[in-house]
DNA sequence: TAGATTGTTAATCGATTAACAATC
DNA sequence: TAGATTGTTAATCGATTAACAATC
């Protein structure tokens, strides 16, 4: 069992470590240190070695960590060393994209099923899915046991289709809708919204 | 001038107040107050009184916010109360969503070139716009005077990418690339990828 | 006026970093 | 062994929150 408290911010950054440590596993590097770690993701090495020492002990004094060893603790912590079947509500062209994404299924994560409300888009054939309409979905996620779900309709559907999907059993939402929901406290929504992103960079820059 | 140090973390807040003021002017809301604002965005009252701070005093004691008026002094702050051109890197699924996204525009943003590398998309008309080769892109972000750019290519040019658009004068990039890019210090750099906020949440999931 | 809410200060809380003994 | 790097502690730094005088 690990430690039942572990900051936010560290589980945050575990994704980031297991990003570096795939690259590193294609350039078949066996061995990394906390310190080339941090200047690849410039981050301080300091600051990895805490991050890492919630969860246990990775690594070994002179020659550092095991890559592919350091991978698979960090799959297995974030539980990403199985696959979550996933829903898609909202296939428009965002909803599109993703359904064809190919990078989910190396990173734990697999797209079963496609939902939308325009009856020209429910029937139609993507990603060798059936678009299905909303009133299908709540049964449809139970059905599947769907854990987590990504919505990407329009900013006004948003917040209901979180409500069926929280209904159905949802538990982790990923959010393009550029719109905070209102959820249950057990479960967890992010955020996609790539304004607000280009946002808080235009800030820095001179007109 | 506005003080010369104020957090990041505090600038990175700014768009989702932005977001949420401009849902209220949506819905014909003339004031609003620190808590309600925070209510809707699950933070606290001090925090977004604090924040705002930091740039000028911008409500009332007894009536709060006016709506319009916070607004625009946000728009203004984060200088996105103008039209930035920007262009895309990279026109798979993605990129072409990302060009034909119509929600730009009204958050201050424009594209307004799009790039590939691959001679099957290169002079395809897309949104309006022609694509055009990889070799063309400095010149062209030079001559458009373009300081914003979104790369959408896979993993392995993406670094490449960088480079060139650093070169041609650009100093904010948004990279949907899995990867950590090296830039130079002068330029900023955010990151959207889905499946690092997916693994962030399978981590409270329970199997 | 009474009630509400701001902007700000000081206190608290939490996260990051520096330093180093342990040890591979 | 000598050099390198871990895991951890304590110190520092920064961010959040609570509280309240000011005032609309």
């Amino acid at each position: 069992m690990s430690n039942p408290t572990i900051p936010d911010i560290v589980i945050g950054r575990l994704p980031i470590y297991l990003r570096a440590l795939n690259r590193m596993i294609q350039e078949d590097k066996d061995y990394t240190s906390s310190h080339e770690l941090g200047e690849r993701l410039g981050i301080s090495s300091a600051q990895i070695r805490k991050d890492l020492s919630h969860f246990g002990e990775f690594g070994k004094q002179g020659t550092g960590y095991n890559v592919t060893y350091l991978h698979d603790q960090i799959r297995h912590i974030l539980q990403v060393d199985r696959e979550w079947p996933m829903a898609v509500v909202g296939v428009g062209q965002l909803g599109r994209a993703v359904a064809n994404y190919r990078g989910f299924q190396a990173r734990g994560f697999r797209v079963v099923c496609l939902f939308d409300v325009d009856p020209a888009i429910i029937g139609q054939e993507i990603a060798g899915m059936t678009v299905q309409p909303m009133s299908k979905l709540k049964d449809e996620i139970q059905r599947l046991g769907i854990q987590v779900a990504m919505i990407s309709t329009p900013l006004e559907t948003a917040q209901l289709v979180a409500d069926q999907l929280v209904e159905g059993g949802v538990r982790a939402i990923l959010n393009y809708a550029p719109i905070t929901l209102a959820v249950p406290p057990d479960v967890h929504v992010q955020y996609i919204d790539p304004v607000a992103h280009l946002q808080r960079m235009t800030y820095y820059l001179k007109p």
